[in-house]
RNA sequence: CGGGGCGUAGCGUAGCCCGGUUAUCGCGCCUGCUUUGGGAGCAGGAGGUCGCAAGUUCGAAUCUUGCCGCCCCGACCA
């Protein structure tokens, strides 16, 4: 049957595609390097969405919304970063379209329509943004001005991947600007704890706290810190990161405020974003070869409820008590859905809910109702268990409970077990190819052994982690002197 | 942009090498009955520009050429 998911073993790209697909997250769309989000897959966005943005609110930001088109003068005041997503850009440069006079019904570019200047569609917007902060900040008086934007953004990447790499995908970015660097550190250093909070105690994925090494920092960045996951087929993925930018973007657009003393200076900045990307990490962190496995916190569906009987007069009386129970459980504050479908039958619902990574399903039959009872199976580790009816809410919430902490716990020692420590070159080459994941070792701080480094194993380093151990030794690759290790990995 | 694979019904596919009536099978869909505690059974039915274009031929899903699109691997990539 066509509904049946490649093994994580047998070959992994066709897993996760399958897991999206079949799990009904997204499709493919008719657009080149473009998906469609499905309902399933928008639910889960939703609410990972809703959970970012209150912990934006608690930490005093605001959200605003800025222009799709950025005007190529604008895009390329701050160099570095414009050069750093020139290749990976989308331009308008017409604005109309007309009847060809050669082709019956079809269109072409009206050639009198090109725009005096091009529009880039936002790889980021930092370029759109700091040129409208210029009006907004004169004084010490207007800082910090604390702004996120939820938005799509558009990069021409040369090769796609659902949700991990898409030409346009959905994200957030934040734009701070502040009055001291102090103060814009601590911002940077803030959100890189948000979203590690958000990835640990809501997606259940653990994650890994750390600078970028100059190669891989944001184009435009003093400093780049990160967020960094380990997928199950033992490779890191960049699930957020969150900027330190310096006077970089101030001076290019020219952003002065007056301080108390009534001197100039440029502002300093600060820019953090997460993407729908994080839903590929978080399939991938959990799921099996059955289907999804989604972190109850985060789960468009927590619960399903589905009824097992024989006949109408059956069916009458499971679905009374099944709607009770969706009644109490929703009064409760969890997100249940009952299966009342009559067209298919209970066997191909347990899959169908499995394959979705709903994290708890209840089974409710006759012969349960004479009971008292309900059958709970839990999708983390597909156990079975009867629970009485009384007083279900609480026990599910606290199975709920249970398995958000159980996948995390999964996650966690699997990540653990995959950070090795390589002492010489040929150990770090074979735990590459062999052990795979994080690992852990001396390097000589520059950026030419690290592009060699990558030419001959494609491993790049993830981070150098927060307060991390120092240590005298020297680097794998060229013996020069080392201060302390930092994560390797071939990443996404 | 390089290497590999693929394009046949909503989905997954057989047929292609070696051209020949009406294009195969499964899932799904529709109708009916029986079913319903792990992807239901039987019976009947609907559904096709064989990716597009040109060529070869009496005849093309099948051979040739060109084009388009997709997937995987690489290059590329906060």
């Amino acid at each position: 049957m066509s509904k049946e998911i490649t093994s994580r073993k047998e070959d992994y790209s066709q897993w996760y595609n399958d897991l999206i697909i079949k799990g009904g997250l997204a499709d493919y769309s008719a657009v080149r390097g473009c998906m469609v989000i499905k309902p399933y897959g928008y639910a889960l966005w939703e609410n990972m969405r809703d959970q970012l943005d209150k912990m934006f609110k608690e930490t005093g930001h605001e959200n605003a919304y800025f222009p799709l088109f950025v005007p190529k003068s604008l895009f390329e005041k701050e160099e570095e970063n414009a050069e750093g997503f020139a290749k990976e850009c989308a331009v308008v440069t017409h604005y109309r379209l007309k009847l060809n006079p050669d082709k019956k019904g079809a269109l072409m570019v009206d050639p009198e329509s090109k725009l005096e200047e091009e529009l880039i569609i936002r790889p980021t917007s930092e370029a759109i943004i700091w040129n409208t902060y210029k009006g907004w900040i004169q004084s010490y008086r207007d800082l910090p001005l604390l702004i996120n934007q939820w938005a799509n953004v558009v990069r021409w990447e040369m090769r796609t991947r659902l949700f991990l790499r898409t030409a346009e995908f959905l994200w957030q970015e934040g734009h701070t600007a502040h009055a001291t660097q102090e103060e814009a550190v601590a911002e940077t250093k803030q959100m890189l704890e948000v979203y590690a909070e958000f990835a640990e105690t809501f997606m259940a994925m653990p994650v890994i706290k750390g600078v970028k090494s100059a190669n891989e920092r944001f184009a435009g960045a003093v400093d780049t810190y990160c967020i960094e996951a380990l997928m199950q087929d033992g490779k890191a993925l960049q699930a957020g990161t969150s900027h330190f930018l310096g006077q970089n973007f101030a001076k290019a657009f020219d952003v002065k405020f007056s301080d108390k003393q009534n001197k100039l200076d440029y502002v300093w900045a600060t820019s953090w974003g997460v993407s729908t990307r994080l839903i590929g990490a978080l399939v991938m962190a959990h799921s099996d070869d059955e289907g999804l496995v989604m972190p109850p916190k985060l789960a468009p569906i927590q619960v399903v409820i589905i009824p097992i009987y024989k006949g109408e007069e059956q069916k009458a009386i499971v679905d009374e008590k099944a709607n009770a129970l969706k009644q109490q459980l929703k009064q409760s504050g969890i997100r249940v859905k009952y299966d009342d479908n009559d067209n298919q039958r209970p066997g191909w619902k347990y899959a169908e809910y499995e394959m979705k990574g709903v994290p708890v399903r209840i089974g409710i039959g006759a012969r349960d109702i004479e009971n008292n009872v309900v059958e709970v199976a839990r999708r983390d580790t597909k156990e079975k268990k009867t629970y009485p009816m009384d007083g279900l809410a609480e026990s599910i919430i606290a199975l709920l409970d249970e398995i958000q902490l159980n996948i995390y716990t999964r996650a966690k020692s699997y990540r653990e077990d995959h950070i090795t420590k390589a002492e010489t070159w040929d150990e770090f080459v074979k735990l590459l190819d062999e052990k795979t994941g994080f690992i852990s070792a001396h390097w000589d701080g520059t950026g030419e052994t690290e592009d060699k480094i990558k030419e001959l194993t494609k491993a790049t380093i993830r981070c150098i982690p927060l307060n991390n151990e120092q240590e005298e030794s020297k680097c794998i690759l060229t013996g020069n002197p080392s201060k302390e290790r930092v994560l390797f990995a071939r990443a996404y």
